[in-house]
DNA sequence: GTGGTCTAGACCACG
DNA sequence: GTGGTCTAGACCACA
């Protein structure tokens, strides 16, 4: 499965923060399901081209905190425990945070909501599966 | 009028990161209207518990994006936005690039495009000019 | 080698924008070439005895110019500049404010229109490519 | 007589360094002669839309420095003993000074040196006197 | 009192 | 070791 973490080394927020929250997302929202494997540090380096450390911090930090297990010499799984589903209301506010910053982004750059709008529900029809 | 632009510390993204999309969403969505002044550095820098540089920095970096004008020894206020007659199929480049990105964002953070839409037609009604 | 960027500390210029033009007229020139590194800002600061923040400024707002690139960890580098085709007319009209501004500016230091052709036609040995 | 001195608030040289150098050179190359009169500072701040005070600053400055004279309740105006033209030396300089910052911001522009040097010449025609 | 420049120095993210 | 962020605080330019 080509699973994509989506990573922008020009956005200020530091690349560790932007890969821990891909990571938890793809967890909360069942995209990488328990005792599902990620890619391997060097793998997830090369695909989203930034340094191995980088990665290697993040699954750290990680299993720091439970949501994965690396087993030496195999690889680094979801853990059991934290597959509860997002609480509906939480996931909308997440979901309302992320609508104010692309309406701002979208501001700035002099695009109408009507214009993204149009855009985005164009790309209904290519939709494979719920999450995008 | 008490303004608010909201700040989080502990957040990993940068003060600065944070305050510049609070201002671009404040202007986008009215709350800051064209002309209006911004609240002077040193009181945003109260307000907000953070240093006036950088608060500066944010007005600066505002200003060279056209978003804001600062008059020297007076203050900080919103600009008209001259949106340059943009040939229209660079538009539509644009704004489809642009909706490649919310929308890869949006796969990474485990969102629906219909979760997404529907919070954005949610803003139509606040909206005020024809541009977001 | 040592590429040397002079500043004075007595002249009224900002710091930050004697460097800045001292950079871009070093790239101009071609004493700086596209890929080419910048020394770094530490090294900088020391070099002009002045304060590291300073350069780092410097370097930040010509890579919002799209002038240099800063790959983080690594160092600062000369940009191969990408001229957006701008349509004919439009760099026309461009090329005329400049020169407008250009010559406004000589008259109100007192150079005469030939002085200052004389000595950008001394510049053409130099040049390097097709953009000056 | 419609003495212009060009002023740009945009440009970070302070306003009272750019018309002082643009006083100075006026009477350095006798655009204002010995014993003539300087606009009022009122005329003067309302011709560059700036503050009365920086202007009075400046002529202050100038005062100070010898190179004008105020008389009260008359106006302000060219002292005698600075009227030396410019060393050719020097003027060289200066031209070649101004050469290159206006090298630097072509090229930060994108714009060729012939494309400049085409447009500059294109105004020889319209010149009045040896001054720009 | 407004914004702008600069410094010194701490700490972080990345390679 | 590289650049980036932030702070505290001094001093300047402008209204």
């Amino acid at each position: 499965m080509s699973l994509m973490f989506y990573i922008n080394p020009a956005d200020p927020i530091p690349l560790y923060a932007q890969l821990t929250r891909a990571i938890q997302f793809a967890i909360t929202t069942g995209q990488l399901r328990i005792g599902e494997q990620l890619p391997t540090v060097r793998q997830m380096a090369v695909d989203l081209k930034i340094n191995a450390n980088t990665v290697a911090k993040v699954y750290a930090e990680l299993e720091r905190a439970g949501i994965v297990e690396t087993r030496r010499g195999v690889g680094t799984f979801v853990c059991a425990r934290h597959f509860e589903p997002m609480q509906k209301r939480q996931h909308e506010n997440k979901v309302r945070d992320f609508a104010d910053r692309v309406l701002a982004e979208a501001g700035a750059m002099g695009f109408s909501l009507d214009d993204l709008i149009d855009q985005l529900q164009s790309r209904r029809k290519k939709e494979l599966g719920k999450y995008v």
